[in-house]
DNA sequence: ACCTGAACACCGTTCAAGT
DNA sequence: ACCTGAACACCGTTCAAGT
């Protein structure tokens, strides 16, 4: 199962002399592995070996392997570009496509947070955006928050049953029974289906937000 | 970080003697396990020793720890009662939160699987089941097959998120900068989003399904 | 403070035997 | 066919030392 790992670029150093590491090396170099390799090969090992250091030698600069994985996640969700133009319908549907294509775009990475929460500064900024967004359209304090719960979940958790079905996709239709009705059934759920439900929780949104709504705003 | 484990039952067998292990018995003894201390401490080596047995003898009865994690999956799917009174609309509430339930009853097996597909025969019953009642209301083929895909990645999807969160909570919402309105945004969705969103989809659906229809069916 | 060196307590899986 | 026995190739993390 396993092939025989190269350890490339073999330390040279007696203790005491220094290898030059950061934080931001080690997480640049996680990053290069985990996109390669996928989230599976991301080892604290294996990230030494690349930094041509001993393995423990990283504990110096991440407190351990979640925290390194933290640091990941959040960098990525700093990527996501935030629109400036359109609607607040426009706007909605931009921002949460934008989300997910940023997770799709490092899947291994994706994987890491769905398995664990990762509350960074960058995921802290967007949440402080959605709800501001929410304001447009009249929706404040628990009622807004609901709301934001609704759509981040049903973002965060489409890409999450995507990926869990993507990899495992072709041998489980060959293995379906034919003519069964079934065939597509085991096809993973993309853009098409992703757009429609989220089409479809904005208009509820509007319709429930609607009776509270104070001030004019244009929401497509 | 590990607690010493403890060799509970010591095999007492000399080569050749059986255990008398079957593939139930490592499943059950599995889902024990990994409903106690949770899927990080699921491991071949500690279901071995539970059942007073070397690591590689389960090997004789399931392929590999993957296969043995499909199997606790789908013995879970297997739990889901399906409701068989009220309307289309009512119908498609409870088996979709009865999903739900079901997942959050063993999250531990739900963490894995949402990491992997995992398509066995209860899995399937189930896709089957909710494309006949899709037909109820006039929806066939592939329009029918994307509308099961948008409703089961949200019910999985939002679990999935749900359980990233729900550990981490306690943690994210002590250290929350005060007074900047994100109190209650580390809050984990439950419940209520769920139901929320569900009846929001469900609403897009009915009104998707509309145009289509011909025969007569009572939609709630 | 930042590394080497060495160790501890785990992993999943394979290959070769025994009955 | 179903197990023991022994091994292989990995893990994350800690503790003690060097400069």
């Amino acid at each position: 199962v396993y092939s025989k790992q190269v350890p490339h670029p073999q330390q040279q150093r007696r203790p005491g002399e220094r290898a030059g590491l950061t934080t931001e090396a080690v997480v640049g170099t996680a990053r290069r592995l985990i996109h390669r390799d996928g989230s599976d090969a991301l080892s604290m090992r294996r990230i030494a070996a690349e930094l041509g250091v001993l393995p423990n030698a990283l504990y110096s600069h991440v407190a351990d392997k979640q925290a390194l994985e933290d640091l990941l996640v959040d960098q990525l969700l700093g990527e996501i570009r935030w629109p400036t133009e359109g609607t607040w319908r426009e706007r909605t549907l931009a921002v949460h496509r934008e989300t997910r294509a940023t997770l799709l775009s490092e899947p291994a990475i994706a994987t890491v947070y769905v398995q664990r929460a990762g509350r960074g500064p960058n995921a802290l900024r967007l949440a402080q955006r959605s709800l501001q967004m929410l304001d447009e359209i009249g929706l404040t304090g628990e009622r807004a928050a609901q709301v934001f719960r609704v759509l981040i979940a049903h973002t965060v958790g489409f890409v999450a049953f995507e990926l869990s079905r993507t990899h495992s996709d072709r041998a489980a239709a060959a293995a379906l029974p034919p003519g069964t009705g079934l065939d597509g059934l085991a096809q993973s759920p993309g853009e098409l289906e992703y757009a429609l439900g989220l089409e479809w929780l904005i208009d509820g949104v509007l319709a429930w937000a609607k009776p509270q709504r104070a001030r004019k705003a244009s929401t497509g």
